[in-house]
This record gives C-alpha cells, sequence and structure tokens, in this order.
DNA sequence: CATCGATTTGACCGCCCGGTAAAATTCACG
DNA sequence: CGTGAATTTTACCGGGCGGTCAAATCGATG
C-alpha cells in the first residue's frame, strides 16, 4: 500500500509540485476536463516529464486521492467516543466546516469524482470509508439510546453534516452570487451550529 | 428569449430526444466529459444530425439549462408567503427532496455545472435564481420577525435545503456505498423533517 | 573531473473531438 | 407522382489529447 519512498530531493520537490497542480487541475476541471500539459504547465514541468513521475494520468489522481485521504477523514475520525455528545457532534460540525472553507479544492476533487460516479474512489468509499462511518454511526446511535442526545438517525445526521458543508465549498459560486461578497462562513457557522444544536435537542438561546 | 417554435412534428420529435439524451449525457459526465458522438447515439441520431437541430455543444447545453430552469424553480417558487410559515418551509423541503428522488440527472447537471463555477449558468444564478431567493428570504425573515418561527437566517436555511436535498442525488454513489441498498429517501424525509422543525422552533414528537 | 544513473527534452503517434461541406435522401403537398 | 424544402448521411479537417521513445542533459559520487 504505502509507496516505496521517493528517495531523491528532486523526487520529493517534483511529486509535491505535481501533486500540488493536479489537485489545482483536477478540483477545477474535473477529471476528464483535466489535461495533463496544463497539470504539468501548473507545476512547471514538461508532459513527458510529468509522466516521468506518474505513469499515467489515472495513477496521478488515484495518488491524489490516496494521498488526501487522510486530511479528508480526519474530522470524522476526532470525534471521540468518549467525550461529551453535543460537544463532539457539533465540534465534528465545526472541523468539517473548516475543511470546506480552508481546503475548498480538496471538497471539489472529491465532489467531481463522486459526482461522476466515483470510478476511481469506489474502492475507498466501500471499504475505508464505510468503515469509518460505520463505527462512528454506532458510536451516535449508542449516545441516542443512552439519552445523552436526542433520537436522531445516525446515518443521516452525518450525510447532513457532510452536505451542509461541503456546499459552501463546492457550490461557492452559488452562495456568491446571492450572497455578493459577504462572507458566508462566519454565518454558516452560527447557522450549523443552531441547526444541528436545535436537532439534538439542545437547549439553545432562543430571543 | 423563447424560441421560435420548431414547426415541423420531425423537429419536435428529434429535439425532445436530443435534449433527453443530452440530459443524460451531461449528467453523468459534466460538460467537457460529455461528447456529441455520445449524446447523438443515445439519441439514435448521427452527429452532424444533431447538429442540424442544435448548432454546437455549448448551444445545447445552453437550451436544457433554459429548458430545467422552471422545474428546478418550481418547489421554491410553491412557497406562499401567505401560508402556514412551518407547513410552507417543510412543504418546500418535502418537494425538494422528492425533486432529488424523481429527477437525480437534473441535480447532478446544475451540479457539474457550479461544481466547475458556472461558465455557462452563472447569468442565470445571478439573475433568476437571485431574484427568486431574495424575494422568499424576505418571506422567511418576515416569518421569522413576526415570531412565527424560530429566529433563522433565511438564506443560509435556503442553503442548507438545497445542500441537504441534493445531497442525495449528486452524491449518490457515496450515499449507496455506506447504506447498502436500502433506499435512503424515507429515512432522509423523515430526517430532514426533524432537522427543520427542530431549527424552526417546533414542537415534535421526543421519545 | 570522469562516470553512470537520474532527469529532462523534443519529436512524434494514433485517437478522438467539435465542427463543416456537400451530396443524398426523405417528406409534405399540390 | 413530381417538386422543392427539410432532413440525413458520408467524408472530411484541424486541433488537442494521453502517451511513447530515444536522445540529451544533469548531478551525485568516487
Amino acid at each position: 500500500m504505502t509507496k516505496s519512498p521517493p528517495r531523491t530531493r528532486i523526487q520529493v520537490r517534483n511529486r509535491a509540485a505535481i501533486l500540488e497542480a493536479a489537485l489545482e487541475v483536477f478540483a477545477a476541471r474535473g477529471f476528464r476536463g483535466a489535461t495533463l500539459d496544463r497539470i504539468a504547465q501548473a507545476a512547471g514541468l514538461s508532459k513527458p516529464n510529468l509522466l516521468y513521475y506518474f505513469r499515467s494520468k489515472e495513477a496521478l489522481h488515484l495518488a491524489i486521492l490516496e494521498d488526501l485521504l487522510e486530511l479528508w477523514l480526519a474530522p470524522l475520525r476526532e470525534m471521540d467516543a468518549d467525550g461529551e455528545p453535543r460537544e463532539q457532534i457539533l465540534g465534528y460540525v465545526r472541523r468539517k466546516l473548516e475543511m470546506s472553507r480552508d481546503h475548498p479544492r480538496e471538497s471539489r476533487l472529491f465532489a467531481n469524482e463522486i459526482l461522476q460516479g466515483a470510478p476511481r474512489a469506489r474502492p475507498v468509499l466501500e471499504g475505508e470509508l464505510k468503515v469509518l462511518v460505520d463505527e462512528k454511526a454506532a458510536v451516535i446511535a449508542a449516545w441516542s439510546e443512552s439519552g445523552r442526545i436526542g433520537p436522531v438517525d445516525p446515518y443521516h445526521l452525518i450525510f447532513s453534516i457532510w452536505a451542509l458543508t461541503q456546499h459552501y465549498a463546492d457550490f461557492e459560486v452559488q452562495v456568491r452570487a446571492i450572497m455578493g461578497k459577504t462572507d458566508p462562513y462566519p454565518g454558516a457557522e452560527a447557522w450549523l451550529d443552531h441547526l444541528f444544536g436545535a436537532a439534538l435537542g439542545i437547549s439553545h438561546k432562543t430571543t
């Protein structure tokens, strides 16, 4: 699974530059819309030079997916079964929203991949992602059954968090078209806090 | 704005077949990923024949966007300022979820377009969509200020509804990867009802 | 500074794509 | 059933794409 580590410092530098450039281009244009020429140019290399580091467009895309997976799953991973339930869930919401704000390209890369039917990421979805979600859903279900939070459907709760937070990254142009230049994230954070707080049966500020 | 109506019945039939095929292909592969050959084949025509009806790929895509716009906005349009606020908002949620269930291709078509930065749809977003959203946000804000629903941010409320309902269509493969063969929609409807009901300050069933 | 592997380049290939042109065919109508 | 317009087909073009290859260049090591 783990790659044989690139030895030379040139390899380290160029691989990093390529992955960064590929993230930019794949996120903005999707797999089919991205071209190796464009990625190579963004990385400051020629196309054959890029192919010296990654054997094909597909291999490059797979490398990115693997490279980003842990970053992507981290916010959910951090949810602690031994923590205070409401705090843990709202903390997850907050971290995931920060992920959209600070890593919108990564969000759009995954969004593109999944929208197209996840032709390359499906194994990851059905494997690592499903395992993690099943585990955390069980945690949430236990919290719910013990009455520490209200009755919730853990899977749909998790989908909700994904949908809401990623929306601000994936559909940013639409949000901006409607909100103008206003930064949506402060309002989004307050709203998501309110929304999930209420849904979990919280006692929150009422006007 | 309105098209000069295609006169002959052949035109009517073929234009419809092309739009249907193009919806299928654009939704599944995005604008760049779609090819005229594939669309033509799905419509049962040759590529030059398709180009006899639509002057270019771009023109075809624009025609679809225009064709689908009213369908797409209808659920929000139906929200009635004179209705009972909670009922109106939850009704909107329900209609929008039904839209995802019954028209997932349309949802993915728009998702693709917006993800890529809405190069063709931006005028619509900043025009017709923004006007409609501003109008309905004002209605919701009035409801909120009059105390008929709890304090909400109308824009983020609307974004939430879009994000949550469209998620089930746009990221269907991911939902299925995690939920397996279970139909997600019944659970989604119950959950969204609970979620928004709670956020609006509803008195709902508690176990 | 010589050597040999690592890296980079330029030239190229076959394929597919969006689009065009013009001939061929089909269709509606008198 | 003939005729002119509407429709469809065949052949094609220029460009861009992913990918290959062999030659050139670079760079670490002794």
